[in-house]
DNA sequence: GATGTATATGAATATATGATCAGATATACT
DNA sequence: AGTATATCTGATCATATATTCATATACATC
């Protein structure tokens, strides 16, 4: 049974042979988890969740989240360099809106997942 | 036009109001960011990815990733913590498995964002 | 053009996080 | 019991990231 021994670190070859094969291409790893950093941030995930209701502007980010304007800023220039975001101006006020709103699918789908989870723990 | 000037640094009272009335409570925030977050890592997005495919070990693991097999029994136990990922040991191997096969339909689901996005650069 | 408001930005700091290394467990075999 | 293998774990270190502060820019009004 020499396959199941670890002879330089492989113990199943097939296993990682097959895993390989099927393994998403490195450009689609870092786009992935990029999409997926932008909603581990509570600030960003709420950010990004507010602005699929409604445009707002950073001063209502701001309050909404309870953070300094210039922290919301900063977030949101992450956001429009990623393409999630884009705004419009109105005088000195910029609205933020949602690039994409298939992102609400994303969160729903997300939020899906845990609701189950919860029950499970529950055994429902 | 006094609900437009940043008065206590809000300027639109009615849209926080919306925003606050439609927020996610902060326990779902938190649950949904750790989701997140975990994909936002490479390695863990891979070792999830590859899970999905097949039970593996750790050696395979750390085979398929180029890392020390340390760091990637770290990023499980990170996992088994939130539940995301089973194992069941077969002597000193232990296979890892997602504990939700549906976390494929996450990644899928992100995969197609990241695709019409693609196009959409591209002007298709 | 001077002032005020909303937002953006750069630098600095504080915290979070992933990898490494050394050592500890758990199981199998002799 | 003693050795070997696979995995785990704690501590440390290096890097990444979010916030803060000070300052800059853009637009509006006077």
């Amino acid at each position: 049974m020499g396959s199941d021994q670890c002879i330089g670190r492989i113990v199943h070859q097939d296993k990682v042979d097959l895993a390989r094969a099927h393994d998403l291409d490195p450009a689609q790893v870092e786009q992935l988890c990029q999409l997926f950093k932008v909603f581990s941030e509570p600030g960003r995930l709420r950010i990004v969740h507010a602005l699929l209701q409604q445009e707002m502007c950073v001063c209502d980010l701001a309050a909404l989240l309870d953070v300094s304007e210039s922290a919301v800023s900063h977030q949101l220039r992450l956001l429009r360099t990623m393409g999630l975001v884009v705004n419009r101006r109105e005088g000195t006020v910029l609205y933020y809106r949602p690039a994409d709103r298939r992102l609400l699918g994303l969160i729903r789908f997300a939020r899906s997942l845990l609701e189950d989870e919860q029950d499970s723990l529950n055994g429902k």
